[in-house]
DNA sequence: GTCATAGAAATTGTCAACAATATATTGATA
DNA sequence: TATCAATATATTGTTGACAATTTCTATGAC
């Protein structure tokens, strides 16, 4: 049933193009997927017209590939990609740090507090622990670059970065990668923006990518592909 | 096989993607423009529909914002968004200086080097002084980012960031800005390339990304706004 | 003269139909 | 049976028309 408002401030397009990031981003639409548009169309009972928009919005996300005359593919990263995507993760997260130590009221540093102690919580049951692994973890990314105050860092890490990996992870199922030490890792993080010292907070942070990515590569490795 | 020759693999909004987006780089839709789309259906001669998938690709580098039953106007840049830029580009470019040291080989230094010269060459005029200013530094990074062999990195700077910036030179009559001093710069780098050493390479970028952003904060603060 | 408002014009949003291209199917031949 | 060509089907690319919304314009009240 649909519970849509007649809230006309935005467009069919741009409607069809949340709900289809969502479900590639959740892999309903898994990788390598022809995205078929007289399927879809029907499907969000809307036309061809404003699926193509939403579509080259998608384009522009990088979540699917189009080939002229052949039509758009879900996007299938594979290893290399990925390691591309943390190689600049920890550069410009590191950035992020650097920018919320300078930006960062105590308030904000109190708002990370409590996003880690909730993290805490669900820590505790071994469902939290994949809630963590998969969604708990970018949320204190996101809060961070947010604090940075840099809009434009904000777009291609939240914007675009964060959701391809959310899509990878379900992608891979996603093995529950050092949950415990990312958690440490993270206060200590918190507590380098709190005491205002951004190069510390940058350090700090590009370590931590850095551990994750040395995780994911030896799991890489360890699978075919 | 004739792999471009039959070449019909382009299609309408692709090819008006390319020639708008050239066309708002290049300055030839002023910043803040109205994108009428009758009016631009009609000059590039095709219908609204593929016009619109062309706009969306914009929207997704960032070329012009879109708002719903309104339409959409290229981008304008202010001081913020600028420096903002900047701060993205010295993390990045600090970056891919990292990776190219490890995968350029001599030829691409080489390769640099021969575009150095090509430049130094092109400073000797005052007409050449404002190409190097406003495309021949753009050309330098440009193939640095390439040497750094990160894709996605290359996507981020070379499809977005510098399109930006070539708007934003076009959008100030941009004063022609140490030239000399950017070239010195480039040399050094290319030298820590050559001998491989990554972490020197990025510090150097870092710092001639910085002291540029550095003299257009003061060439801003100058003129208001 | 200024402001508000109703109507007119222009622009954006959406749709369904047609054309061009790619993919699937069938059948004939070796 | 496998391979290839011809045909049929499905999908993408493109268009023009119509609806919804915004923007412009002119008229009238104060």
């Amino acid at each position: 049933m649909d519970s849509q408002v007649h809230s006309k401030t935005s467009t069919l397009a741009d409607d069809v193009f949340d709900q289809l990031r969502t479900a590639i981003v959740k892999g309903e639409l898994a990788p390598g997927t022809k995205v078929n548009e007289p399927q879809l169309s029907k499907q969000y009972g809307i036309s061809r017209g404003p699926l193509r928009e939403a579509i080259r919005r998608l384009e522009g996300c990088k979540l699917v590939e189009i080939k002229p005359n052949i039509g758009a593919k879900v996007i299938s990263l594979n290893k290399v990609q990925i390691i591309e995507i943390y190689e600049i993760r920890e550069s410009l997260e590191g950035l992020a740090c650097q920018l919320a130590a300078v930006n960062a009221t105590a308030e904000d540093c109190n708002k990370l507090r409590d996003l880690l102690t909730h993290h805490e919580q669900q820590i505790q049951s071994e469902n939290g622990r994949l809630y963590y692994q998969k969604e708990g973890d970018l949320d204190f990314h996101y809060l961070i670059v947010q604090l940075s105050g840099n809009t434009r860092l904000f777009d291609i890490l939240c914007g675009e970065l964060y959701h391809l990996l959310r899509l990878y992870r379900c992608q891979t199922s996603s093995a529950p990668s050092r949950p415990v030490q990312a958690f440490k890792e993270h206060h200590q993080i918190v507590d380098a923006l709190e005491a205002r010292d951004g190069e510390l907070a940058e350090l700090l942070m590009r370590r931590h990518i850095a551990s994750a990515r040395q995780t994911l590569i030896s799991q890489l490795s360890e699978t075919n592909q």
